[in-house]
Parts: C-alpha cells; sequence; structure tokens
DNA sequence: CTGTTAGCGCGTTCAC
DNA sequence: GTGAACGCGCTAACAG
C-alpha cells in the first residue's frame, strides 16, 4: 500500500543502501544521484516510516515530556518555547501528564524503557534523587525544568526564584509597607521555599525580619489563595499593608476574597504575585515575570545538544524580572 | 545492553510467539505459563521497544494532535481531556503546532504518511477540503475538533456555538440592553460566524434586526478587544448599552480598554464573553461555558474507537452553557 | 496451548 | 560512489 524505500530502489536502480543515504544526508552521494533520487521520492510521494527508523537507527526522532498539571498557563507557555525548538529540529514531541504521585516515576520509566523518546524533559517533577540516578544511567538526555535542584546530576532549566522574590518584596519596602503578609505554597513546593528565601533576604537588607505569623502556608490554588486570605480577615490582626502571594494563582484567589469583603486593591491593601501568568495583566496583577517559553526552548535545546554529544550537562538560571502594574500601588500613585 | 523479548524466550524457556502472545494479553496462553513469563519480565526489567513493536504490529500506540496555537487557555484544556483517555487506554500523544499557514498540512500529512501515530486530532484547523478527502483516503483514523463543518466527511466534535450565542444575546435583551455592540473575530473564523448567527437569532426572535455597523470585526486577541473597544469609544455613537464580545479574550481587552477610561463594568456598560477560559471567572465575566476537557476526551475516543473498528464516524455536538457572573449587570441587580 | 518461520522497512557494516 | 547482506526487536500466520 504505502510506498517503501524499496519502491524507490526500484525507481531508480539504485539499492537501498544509496537511498538510505540521501535520506540521512550522507556526503557519500554524487550530487546527481542524490537530486534524482529526491525527485523520485517527491513523485511518489514517499516519507520514510518513522518505526522503521527508530527500530533500524536507534533513534526515534521525538523527545518526551513529562509534567504534572496542566491548565495552568504555565506549562502552555512552556510547550511553546519546547516546540518552537523541536520543530526547528525536525523532532516530534511526546507529551504525558502525571495524574497522582508514583504516577510520574511510571511515565519516565516508560518513555525510557520503551525507548519511545530520545530524551526526557521533565516539568516541575521532583522525584526522588534515587531515581534520577538510576535511570541516570540508561544514558537518554534528562532535562529537569523548574524542578528541585536535588536533581543535581542532571542538567537543569531553572528560575532565579529567590532574586526575583527579592525584588518584589523589596518594591514593596519601598513602597513603605512594613506589615506584609506571605501566601506560600505547600512546603515541600521547592519554588516556594525559594521565594521565601528571597523575601527572607530582601526583608534583611532592610534590617527585618521575616516573622513566621506572616507567613500563611497554603498550596498554591486559586482556592487555597481565597481560604488563606478569608482566614486573614477574619483573625482579630489589624489589615496588613501587603500580601505578597508566591504565586499569581494564589494572589488571584486573594483579589477574589478582597474584593467581596469590599476592600479596594491597592488603596485598602496592595496585592501582589509571581510567575506573571496569562491573566496577570488582566487584573493589574505587579508580580514576576518568569520566561517561561523560554525556560521551554532551552531545555529543549540542551536536550537535543547532550543527544547529539554537543553538550555534557549543564544548569541554567534564568533571570526573574519585577513587572510593576497596579495592584502594589503604583498604578495610584500617580 | 537493553533487555529483549528473546532474553525473556531465553529465561524461561519458551518461543518468542508464546512471549508475544503474553505481552499482547492474548488468551491463547496458559495462566500458569503466563505469569511464569510476567514474572520473568519483571525480575529482568523488560519492557517491549515501542519502534519495534510499532514495526512489526502496525501500531504506533500513540495519537497526533494539531493544533495552531497555544497558551490560549482553551488548548491546555482540550488536552487534558484528550490525556486523560489517551492514558486510560494506554496510548501516547504526539503534539504538534502549526507555525503558520501551509504547516498545518505538511504536519497532518507528516504525522499520517511516516505513520508516526495511529490517529490524529485536528484541533480548530480549517483545512481545505480537497486535502482533507485525499488524507481520507489514508485511512488513518481523523477527528476534527472545533472545525469548521466544512469537514464533513471526517468525525468531529463541535460546539454549539450558535445555542450558545443564542443565550448570551437573549440574556442581555432580558436585562433590557438594546443597543449592543459584537466584537467578532476574523470573519473566516467558523466559531465567529456561528456564534455571530446565534446572535443574529437572538435578535430576530426579539422582533430586532443585528444592525453591521454594530459588528465590529477583529481578530480574536486581547489586542484586537483593546482596539475595537477604543475605537468604539472615540467614536461619536453614544456609547451602547452592552458590549458582546464572541470570545473571552477579545472581552478582556475591551475591560482593559474600559477601565482606562474610568468606565464602570457593568454600571456604565455590560460586557460578556465566550469560552468560559481559565481568567474569566478571576474578573467576573459572564460568559459561554464550552467544556473543552470534555471536548478533547470525547475526540480521543473517537479517534481510538475508530481505530479499532467499533465505530465509524461521528458527528458530536457539545452544549455551551450561559455563565452568568457580574459582568452583564446581575451582580448589581441584587 | 505452544513453537517455527517469515518478514515489517530501514540503517549499516563491509566489499567492490 | 555504490551495492549486497545482515540485523534491529517484535508480530503473525501457520503448523502441530
Amino acid at each position: 500500500m504505502a510506498v517503501t524505500l524499496h519502491d524507490i530502489c526500484k525507481a531508480t536502480g539504485l539499492s537501498s543502501a544509496t537511498v538510505s543515504r540521501v535520506l540521512n544526508n550522507s556526503p557519500l552521494v554524487k550530487d546527481s544521484t542524490r537530486e534524482r533520487v529526491r525527485e523520485v521520492m517527491a513523485e511518489l510521494n514517499y516519507f520514510p516510516l518513522t518505526s522503521a527508523r527508530a527500530l533500524a537507527g536507534k533513534r526515534t526522532g521525538s523527545i518526551g515530556i513529562v509534567s504534572p498539571h496542566v491548565g495552568s498557563g504555565f506549562f502552555a507557555d512552556v510547550l511553546v518555547g519546547v516546540d518552537r525548538v523541536a520543530a526547528e529540529r525536525g523532532v516530534h514531541l511526546m507529551i504525558s501528564f502525571a495524574h497522582g504521585i508514583g504516577d510520574e516515576q511510571e511515565l519516565v520509566t516508560r518513555f525510557i524503557s520503551q525507548r519511545s523518546v530520545d530524551a526526557v524533559i521533565l516539568i516541575n517533577l521532583d522525584l526522588p534523587t534515587e531515581f534520577l540516578t538510576e535511570i541516570k544511567n540508561d544514558r537518554i538526555p534528562l532535562v529537569a525544568l523548574d524542578t528541585p535542584a536535588v536533581t543535581r546530576g542532571i542538567a537543569s532549566v531553572s528560575i532565579d526564584n529567590r532574586c526575583g522574590a527579592r525584588l518584589m518584596m523589596t518594591h514593596l519596602l519601598e513602597h513603605g509597607y512594613r506589615d506584609i503578609v506571605i501566601l506560600a505554597g505547600p512546603e515541600n513546593s521547592y519554588d516556594s521555599r525559594e521565594r521565601l528565601e528571597g523575601c527572607r533576604e530582601a526583608l534583611r537588607t532592610a534590617g527585618l525580619r521575616l516573622l513566621k505569623k506572616n507567613i500563611l502556608t497554603g498550596s498554591f490554588m486559586m482556592e487555597s489563595g481565597r481560604k488563606l486570605t478569608r482566614r486573614l480577615l477574619k483573625s482579630r490582626r489589624p489589615l496588613p499593608d501587603a500580601i505578597m502571594a508566591l504565586n499569581d494563582i494564589t494572589a488571584f484567589g486573594a483579589l477574589a476574597v478582597l474584593r467581596e469583603a469590599g476592600l479596594r486593591v491597592p488603596q485598602d491593601i496592595a496585592v501582589c504575585g509571581f510567575d506573571n501568568c496569562e491573566a496577570a495583566p488582566l487584573v493589574g496583577l505587579t508580580t514576576v515575570a518568569v520566561p517561561f517559553e523560554e525556560m521551554g526552548s532551552r531545555a529543549a535545546e540542551m536536550a537535543l545538544d547532550i543527544l547529539n554529544g554537543k553538550l555534557k550537562e549543564k544548569h541554567i538560571i534564568v533571570a526573574a524580572n519585577l513587572l510593576v502594574r497596579e495592584s502594589c500601588g503604583c498604578g495610584s500613585c500617580d
């Protein structure tokens, strides 16, 4: 049914070796031959079979992505970057979402053991070190994107969380705010821990201390932001000057509750986030911009470069920049 | 290096056929044998090679997704649905984003001709009919998701756009609004055309007519929403009662400009959207909820069912329901 | 129920 | 520069 390499041989009178060579851009082919083969391929509408190439050539021509969640714009942005590079280099993308704990490891293992992909990008996956060192032996390129540094030993692309948080906190202090409540993520979240540390550093620099009672621990979800903020409002403490959410989603939850409570942002209380997700500009949220797309493209480049032996292993840290909008109080200054 | 089926044969003393049978859950194997094979596989940490299975078995075990854009939450939501079904049925997902016109066709062709995938889901891809009928001959299952009905001939999952728009427009009319401006998408957008038609129907039912001057054509992007709204405000016509954007993103653009102009929503002017994207609840946008995730899972199910010969071809139309929040004026009624 | 035997379509040594 | 021959790891008849 489908036209195979063999058909090209018959049509050109050449051997499979030669045809295969033009397929793989080998220089060991006379130009005139190459052209003739290409023409016939086009005429007959020939496309090499992916699985056959993979089996014979030990290259699948695709890279895998394993990610725990989706839906939060974060993933989509990263994907855009990965896809751009993948398209440039002519490889496909295979995606798997982990649905639960444990699932993650299975997905990664499957990708690798079944040789479904040539390289794997792990997004936001906090995998046990033993597991990582184990699969490293399978010597297929692994790149960890936005993943704990525990993952040392495998290439990584991460965010300069501390710096971003420091910038944000410093900005709030410059506004004159002193009573600042932080809405943190889960304690096992690497991003959250690092961002918290950045806050602490900024405060210390200003001669202040980060008080435990000013840290409210949540889960980085919108509902969590709502809950923490409601609790804050119900408590007998005076309204803080500002709420610094360690991710945008949490900030959105806070904004919703504040609005429902009839409080104005930033007049009554300032709010800021972290991530600069798609919806942040819609509500004028001051936040920290993270170049997710760039992270994706960098990760893809690294994965492919390692695959081609052009690179050993590398750790990239992308900058996170302050992005001032209105919710911190800047809009109302003028 | 890697352990192969052959190793399992040696270890169990069985033939490759039998081992292959347990791999494929054939009932033609004695239970005790099957168990023994399974045990050895587990011990030796055996995983069948994807490419070898694909080559020999004519099944890649993955389905392809081709989509023009990404980033708009829409895609991510659909993906969640597709992924759920794919995971349930043990298939992988290959994703390709079209970067420009023409590119789309190439991506689809590659997926099919290279037999990289067993089925393809086309998301929001307005492909020429000739092209579709041509690739249909390759008899690999195709499912069009949110794609023009022109695509008749291939299975499809689409939104009841007209009904959704009718509900929305009717709701605005019930608010007493009469001067309603519609921010439409590009004229070649199927969704936009259908939604516009729904608006027209609702108006007709109310004994009104859809005036040309009340239709502002844009591109379904945020910046487009801003531009159209700015133009609206600058024109000498009186402020309309409501703006009905035919997608949320455009509505967000409108909201931003209105806010900048010091106008209050919904007190001064009502605004509504269509899609119920992730950010819609954040700004209290009244919109039409589209079950994107369900669309994704339905599409995946159809693709796999067609592949397994359990289904011929089918056209699913999912309902789009009115989702009332505050931006239409309902919040301020109470 | 299990084994034998052929390939699936392509890459890759080697020779020539 | 090109060709012949073998094998990648697995599935699928067929035979028993």
